[in-house]
RNA sequence: GGCCCUAUCGACUAGUUGGUUAGGUCGCAACUCUCUCAAGGUUGAAACACGAGUUCGAAUCUCGUUGGGGCUACCA
């Protein structure tokens, strides 16, 4: 059996979107099941809309989701443009393989598969126009070819001419008239369209002398030896004009079997996910931040606080399923249950929700001392004074309650910063005159309390205020107010027993004599 | 408009050969635990778009309608 080799073929025309993601996930994980190789190819047949910075952006998102190409890309993370034994088919950029694919266009036209087309752009949009006008479209196509400005309608001496003297020519594929071309979809199944539907695609453009799409992407899967083309449902409609040209090279044998995902939806209203469904509904779109030339930033995963491994797992579930009730898998283990046959068809809205509660997940099975470090990377200068036992100790307090580690701070600085105030409405509640008379007799109860944990501090004083009548909720709501300055949060004898007998007896003390 | 794809709870989905009390997860609600808030535990509300047809029997097969999505560039 052949191979699996696969590709995944972004253009450089901004960040990636998480739907891009996706797609070159589900590509490395069919790949890698089948311990087959996946390729990273850079698609920039469109000089105008190249911005700077996309293809490094690619492929640091990539790394950083653990998809790291086998073939395009060396050790350094750079797209290869020479060929070595690993990578044989550099270079990975459409714009530095122009020379291979003019001939590969010539031929077509000498086949009678395609032809030169001196229509301008000017013209063109006239005719649209004009169609347009009445309540029609204007297709290039078998019945309109002969009655515009191509080499099937001007004679051999004047095209010869032409082609000579002027760079104004295109090379259009001539779609056959009223065919079925039938098509097989790995996770779509039979599809059948009638070429008459079909226009006549330009392969060659005039405007950047590269070719389009459709010419370099048939050329380079064939020339890369590419098996199986996973790609989004966007190209669904040039399919049919994609077997005819296999069809017209006579590669019909080896043609790739294809695979179309449908497309990421908006979470809410009408059509697909875009940049601006993330600043208007608050998460991010990208897997990595990005700066746009006029400075504006759109958010990212990673710069969110998503952990990769969390991010890749929710983005696989988005349209897929292992058909089991397992939810949380590993880059791994996807590897080894992926299929395209569980690919779901239609189109899957993105959920926030969801989102954050894969990071909850992963951010569970850590270890302490990984989110120690976390931490750490985040709050530097706040932990330094404090060693890794201590923000052990609060990281485990505090865990279980947040989505992000981001939240850590939030939920544990009382650890580290005695309280400044105290919430008005805790001290309104329990600071009456029967709570200040109990809690120095309280503190007094702590005083001698030998070992100073948390199993001792609860049974002394649950025995205490329950053998005197206190009221629990009064005395440990109070408590808790004073050491952590809310009345919100983890248990009190928890967060004494970090914060050490004496910590807990001056907070005890700065409390009474600040509010009096 | 034309062409193509698609259709199960609010969301993601299971239900691949027609017979299920239509299952799970997120979210939501209630209860429970409890010194508060979370978390946890238990429970609940919640779906086969619609209309025909085939069949003893349809979420599942066929057709149509409607909805959703994509494409319709010298963009990818």
């Amino acid at each position: 059996m052949k191979q699996r080799r696969v590709r995944f073929a972004p253009s450089p025309t901004g960040p990636l979107h998480i739907g891009g993601v996706r797609t070159a996930l589900y590509n490395y994980l069919y790949a890698k099941q089948a311990g087959g190789k996946f390729i990273l190819r850079i698609e920039d047949t469109d000089s105008q809309r190249f911005v700077p910075g996309s293809e490094e952006y690619v492929i640091e998102s990539l790394k950083w989701c653990g998809i790291v190409p086998d073939e395009g890309v060396d050790k350094e993370g750079k797209v290869v443009e020479i060929p070595c034994e690993e990578h044989p088919h550099a270079p990975y950029r459409q714009s530095q393989r122009k020379h291979i694919y003019r001939k590969y266009a010539e031929q077509l036209v000498a086949s009678g598969n395609a032809y030169y087309a001196f229509d301008t752009p000017e013209e063109l949009n006239a005719l649209r126009k004009e169609a347009e006008a009445q309540k029609s479209s204007f297709i290039y196509n078998h019945e309109s070819r002969n009655s515009l400005k191509n080499s099937l309608t001007i004679p051999a001496d004047e095209v010869e001419r032409r082609l000579a003297e002027e760079d104004g020519w295109t090379i259009r594929f001539k779609i056959p008239e009223n065919r079925v071309v039938k098509m097989y979809d790995l996770i779509r199944g039979d599809i059948e369209v009638n070429t008459s539907t079909l226009d006549d695609k330009v392969l060659w453009k005039r405007a950047d002398e590269l070719p389009t799409y459709h010419l370099a992407n048939i050329v380079d899967d064939h020339l890369m030896e590419i098996t199986e083309v996973i790609r989004g449902e966007e190209w669904l409609p040039s399919l049919p004009l994609h077997y005819l040209l296999y069809e017209a090279f006579g590669w019909e044998e080896n043609r790739p079997q294809f695979a179309h995902l449908s497309l990421l939806l908006k979470p809410d209203g009408k059509g697909k996910l875009s940049k601006r469904d993330g600043d208007r509904l608050g998460f991010p779109v990208f897997p990595l931040q990005w700066i746009n030339e006029d400075g504006e930033i759109s958010h990212g995963y990673r710069e969110d606080g998503y952990f990769p491994e969390a991010f890749v797992n929710m983005l696989a579930f988005l349209g897929w399923n292992p058909g089991t009730e397992q939810e949380i898998f590993t880059l791994e283990e996807l590897v080894e249950v992926f299929s395209l046959e569980r690919v779901v068809k239609s189109g899957a809205r993105f959920n926030h929700d969801k989102a954050k509660w894969y990071n909850q997940e992963y951010l569970r099975r850590k270890s302490t001392q990984e989110l120690v470090e976390a931490f750490r990377a985040l709050e530097g200068e706040r932990l330094a004074p404090f060693d890794d036992q201590y923000v052990g100790a609060a990281v485990e307090l505090i865990r279980e309650r947040a989505y992000f580690v981001y939240e850590f701070w939030e939920l544990c600085s009382f650890l580290f910063e005695a309280p400044g105030e105290y919430d008005p409405a805790g001290v309104k509640k329990f600071w009456k005159d029967d709570v200040k008379e109990i809690i120095p007799q309280v503190a007094h109860l702590l005083e001698d309390l030998e070992p100073f944990s948390k199993s001792v501090i609860e049974e002394r004083l649950e025995n205490q205020i329950r053998s005197n009548d206190w009221g629990m909720g009064k005395v440990m709501n109070t408590l808790r107010l004073f050491l952590m300055g809310r009345n919100s949060g983890p248990g009190v004898a928890d967060i004494m027993a970090i914060l050490g007998k004496k910590e807990v007896l001056q907070r005890i003390n700065n409390a009474i004599t600040h509010l009096g």
